[in-house]
DNA sequence: ACCTGAACACCGTTCAAGT
DNA sequence: ACCTGAACACCGTTCAAGT
């Protein structure tokens, strides 16, 4: 809507900071982090790595920028939420809110690795955490309390674990984890018991192939909540 | 003690995959991962980039080497501990545990930024979680619940949360969060309350400055091992 | 003001050659 | 068997030069 009409539809569109952050999420989406490099993301905007440098300052300053996009695009989807706040309600509201961040961690399955090692504040992840604890405000958490409720919840206030367990790719239903991990098996019996209740559990439609990664998230989300709402003093 | 005591001390002993291994966790305590380079390990061992790679498939290699080492001992602290672990017992028995773990990341802080990275499967990671399973056993989980229990805890199991608020350096006690955020104060009222309340309980010998970081794992681990043990059916 | 080509200092890794 | 030098294909980034 800001282009000039007039113009060729040939005649390049300038460069901007949005323009190159947009690009870089797009490459990551398509080819994986790994392929976002400064090289490559200039090919894909059709001009020289070089160029890049007038609108960023460097790769790391990349990465931040995606990252606080993404925070806006959450903050955007998140405002959108209404509903009661006030006590006890926090807490469906708070769920509402890390499940609603956890779609667009979904749509960009790269993005969690990211954040989690950015050691700067993005701007709009900050907003983000300031209104979770409105919320819990709200619900009449002490500072302190919220405080020790951002450390307890970790990156899942923003809709992801890290998974210790994650072979990467699906998991097929008829395999045996006794076969999997091979002569390994015996060593491991615990696990072995386990994993074999789990395929048994193995909806085909879950979103990964060890284990309803949805389910799993939530399970863990609530048992931190329901925690949580057990220690305010109201 | 394996060096034959008759060899002059400048004869160089061989290179083998666990010295390399042991080569690339010192280099990263002294110098940080960033510093783990092929050819800068090769120079710590005294040696040229490529003689590693008579030992290691490659850089991956390493990483997963390095990750597996750390487990082992890890193992080996975990495996000195005794006591109960039947009935509600598991659950003290499992605090000890993590918050040993605990101890040996913390001495290593770049390692829960390698093991999060890891998408494969460390043995020695795979058998830490076997025996948390059987003392979850133990304590009366189902093999259901056992599995949850992991996802519940994600990588707080092996004694790490990932920070998403550390700026990395400390925290003088004596600056205002409303100084520090500036004129983007006024956009967070809840976090600059909670932070002014935070700094006034900031403990001067706490690991970081932004809190207590021992203090607010052990919090976070204690509410998801309550929320287990209130799930158990005995 | 914005973009570029060439170059620099680094990577991981391969290969053919040394002992 | 173990180690090496030279080289390759990539990085991020700087700089002086173009328009």
């Amino acid at each position: 809507m800001s282009a000039q009409a007039d113009q060729p539809p040939e005649a390049r569109t300038p460069l901007t900071r949005e323009r190159v952050l947009r690009a870089a999420i797009a490459l990551a989406d398509a080819h994986g982090v790994e392929a976002l490099t400064m090289r490559r993301l200039a090919t894909a905007l059709g001009v020289e790595a070089m160029s890049l440098y007038h609108h960023v300052a460097n790769k790391d300053d990349v990465l931040e920028g995606v990252v606080d996009l993404l925070a806006v695009e959450i903050n955007d989807a998140v405002a959108a939420i209404d509903g009661p706040t006030a006590g006890a309600a926090w807490q469906a509201a708070a769920r509402k809110r890390i499940l609603t961040a956890r779609e667009i961690m979904l749509r960009h399955p790269w993005a969690p690795r990211v954040f989690a090692s950015r050691t700067s504040m993005s701007p709009a992840t900050i907003v983000y955490h300031d209104r979770l604890v409105g919320l819990m405000r709200d619900g009449g958490f002490s500072y302190d309390l919220a405080h020790r409720a951002l450390h307890a919840l970790g990156s899942r206030s923003l809709g992801f674990t890290q998974e210790m367990f994650d072979p990467g790719g699906a998991m097929p239903a008829d395999v045996d984890p006794a076969d999997l991990l091979g002569s390994f098996a015996e060593q491991v019996p615990h696990l072995v018991g386990m994993l074999q209740d789990a395929i048994a559990h193995v909806d085909p439609d879950s979103r990964l192939g060890w284990c309803d990664d949805q389910v799993e998230f939530e399970f863990g989300l609530d048992l931190v909540l329901d925690g949580l709402e057990r220690l305010v003093v109201r």
